[in-house]
DNA sequence: CATGAATGAGAGTTCATTCAT
DNA sequence: GATGAATGAACTCTCATTCAT
C-alpha cells in the first residue's frame, strides 16, 4: 500500500472516530449536547483538530446521516434472501421497526430531525431516503405482480405502509406510547403490527 | 369591569403576547432558537420582564404545549356534529391532518418534540395526549358497535390508525415527502389518505 | 392614643417585621442572599413597599446593625448585678462568647462584616461599638482600682482582652476550629477561656 | 528552553495574571465584586478566555486561597533561623501581624472568609490552616520543653495565643479599632502586642 | 498533522431600584 | 399606604469557530 493510500485511510479512520464519538454523545446526551468541544474531549484531540476533518458542525451531522443510512441498509439487507415478496415486505417492516428500536438516534436523524443543514446537502439526503423508499416500492410492485393489492396504486400504497410503520416507530421513540398502562405498553406495538399484516394480507 | 379584573386581563394579555412571540420565533427559527432574550426583543420588553409572567423558560414551553392542545381541541371539536361514527372518524382524521399542516409547530410540540421539561409536567402532558387518544378509541368503539371492524380489537386498531395518520403527518412536516417529484408531491398525501379510508371501509 | 402615635407605631411595626425577616434570611441563607425581593416575599408585601420604610438596602443593614447592638446590650446587661468587678469582667466575657454563639449573625454584623455602608453611617456604628468597648474599659479600670492588673495600662489591657475573646469567637464562627478532632473540638473553646481567666487572675 | 516548557510557563503566567487581577479587584472592591467579567476586563481578555485557565469561579477562589497560604508560608519562613524558641514564638507573632497588615485580603481569605467553595476543597484548606497551626503548637511545645508555660497545656495555650493574635488582626482589618482617637490608634496595636509578650513571659 | 490561544455572541437568570397608579 | 409593572445592569458559563504556530 502506497503512502497516499495510507494517508487516506488514516484520514478516514479519524473521521470515523469523530463520527462514532458524535453518535455516542448523541445517544447518551441528546442532540443539543453534541458540541464540537464535547467530541474533541471525547476523542482526546483539540477542538481545532476536528476542523481538519470536517468543515463545520453541519458536515458532521451530514456524515452522521450518511452513516445512519449505511447502517440501516446493512441492517435491512439480509431480507433479500426471502423468496416470497410479501414475506419479504413483512420482513422489511419488522427490520425497520427493529432498527428504530436498536438505533433510535440513527432513526431520529434519518426520519425525524429536521435538517439544520443547507439545502444542497439535503438533496443528497433525499437521494438516500429515496433509495430506501424505492426499495419498498419495488417490493410492493413485486407483490402486486404476484396478484396482491389489486385495487391499489403501488406508489400510494407504499406511502401508506411507510406512513404507518414510521408513525408506529415515531410514537414509540418519542415516548407517546406511555399513555398505555405498563402491561399493555409491552405488547401494543407488536399487536398493532400483526394486525397491520393481517390487513395487508386481505387487501 | 373592576380594577382587579382589568389587572388580571392585562396580565393574561401579556402572557399571551409572550407565548405568541415564542410561537412565532419557534415557527420561523426553530425550537433551539427560542430564547428568553429573543422573545424579549420581539415583544420589545426587557428580558427581566418575562420573568414577571413566567417562572422560567420551562414554564413558557409548558404553556406553549397547553396552548397547542387547546387550539387542537377547538379545531377538532366541530366534528362531533357528524351523526355517523365512521364519517366522524374520517372527519377526525381529516381534521388531524389539517391541523398538522396549519399549525405545524403546535403539532411538533404535541407529538414530536421530546420534552426537555421536568417529569411532573410531562405527566400532565400525557394526560392531554391520552385524552385526545381516548377520544379516538371511543370513536372506533362506536364504529364497532355499529358493525364495523368486526375482527379487530378497538384499542389496537385505534393505535394502528393513529400510527398511520401521525406517520403521514410526520413525513410531511419533516420534509420527508420531498422524495416525490413536485407534481406527485402535491397529491400524494391526499391520495394515501383516501386509500386508507377505503381500506378502513372494507375491514 | 392619638392618630399620629398609632401611625408611628404601625410604621415601627413594619420596620421591625422587615428587619426580623432580613435577619431570618441572613441566618438561614447567608449575607449575600438577603435581597429585597426575598424579604418582600417573606413578609408577603411587594418589594416596592419596603422602600416606603427603608431608603435602600444599606439602610436595612444599618438598622440590622443597630438591632444587633440593642440585643447585645440587653443580653449583657444582667451582669451589672455582680458585685465584684473581676467576677463581673469574667461574666462579661462569658456573656460575650454566649452571645456570639447564640446570635452568630448579629455578631458577624457587629464585629466581622466590613460595612458596605457609607462613611457617615459608620460613625454612628463606631459610637455603638465604642460604647460596648468603654463598658469593658470601665470594668478593667474598676478591677485595677481594687488592686488588680497593677503593671498594666487599662486601655491597652482592655484591648488585649477584647482581642482574645473576639479572636476566640471569630475562629469558632468562621469554622476555623474544625482543625481539632471532634472530641477536642467540643471542649477546646471552654478550656482556653478558663485558662485565660487564670492568666488574668495572676496578672 | 524547549517548546513545551515555554508553553507551560506561558500558561502559568496567564494563570498568575488572572489571580493577580482577582486579588487586585478583591483588594479594591471587595469579595463580592470579584466577577469573571471584571477580571476579564482588567486583564483585557474576553471572559471566555478565563475559562481556558480556570474551570470556574470556585477554582479561582481556591487558587487565590492556595496562593495566600504560599505567600504566608514564605513570609513566615525566615523565623526558623531564630535559635531561642520563645524568641521564635514572638517573632512568629510579629510576622503574623505584619502579614495581616501587608496582605489584608490574603489574610481575609485564610482566616476570615467563610468559604463558598465545595466541601472537598475546604478539606484541603483546613489541612493548610492546620499546618500553620501545628507549627505554632510545636513552638509552644518547644518553649515548654525549655521550662516555660509550666502550668499550661500546650494545645490550649496555643489556641489562646492564636485567638489573641487573630483577634487583634481582625479588629484592625475590620476597622474596629477606629474607636480610638487618631493618636492612640497608631500605637495601640503595637502596645497591646508588647503587653501580651510580657504576659507570656511571666506565665 | 495538530493544537493552544483566543473570542464574539449568546444563553438563562437575578438584582436593586423606580414610578405611575 | 401599597403595589404592579418595568428595567438596566450584572452575573456565570458555553458555544462554534479562527488562526498563528
Amino acid at each position: 500500500m502506497g503512502v497516499p493510500e495510507r494517508k487516506a485511510r488514516n484520514r478516514q479512520d479519524m473521521r470515523d472516530r469523530i463520527l462514532q464519538s458524535a453518535h455516542k454523545i448523541f445517544v447518551t446526551k441528546g442532540f443539543d449536547d453534541v458540541s464540537i468541544r464535547q467530541i474533541a474531549e471525547d476523542i482526546e484531540y483539540s477542538p481545532a483538530t476536528i476542523y481538519l476533518y470536517f468543515k463545520d458542525k453541519n458536515e458532521i451531522f451530514y456524515a452522521l446521516h450518511t452513516e445512519a443510512f449505511k447502517v440501516f441498509n446493512e441492517y435491512v439487507a439480509e431480507i433479500i434472501a426471502i423468496p416470497d415478496p410479501f414475506d419479504r415486505l413483512i420482513a422489511l417492516g419488522r427490520k425497520f421497526i427493529a432498527f428504530a428500536l436498536k438505533y433510535p438516534k440513527y432513526y431520529e436523524i434519518m426520519f425525524i430531525t429536521k435538517s439544520p443543514m443547507d439545502c444542497h446537502l439535503n438533496k443528497d439526503k433525499w437521494v438516500e431516503g429515496a433509495k430506501a423508499h424505492s426499495f419498498l416500492e419495488s417490493l410492493v410492485a413485486e407483490c402486486k405482480a404476484k396478484g396482491r393489492f389489486k385495487k391499489f396504486d403501488v406508489k400510494i400504497l407504499s406511502l401508506t405502509i411507510w406512513s404507518y410503520v414510521h408513525g408506529l416507530c415515531s410514537l414509540e421513540l418519542q415516548n407517546r406510547m406511555r399513555i398505555y398502562p405498563d402491561d399493555m405498553y409491552l405488547n401494543v406495538r407488536q399487536d398493532s403490527f400483526e394486525q397491520f399484516i393481517l390487513i395487508l394480507k386481505n387487501l
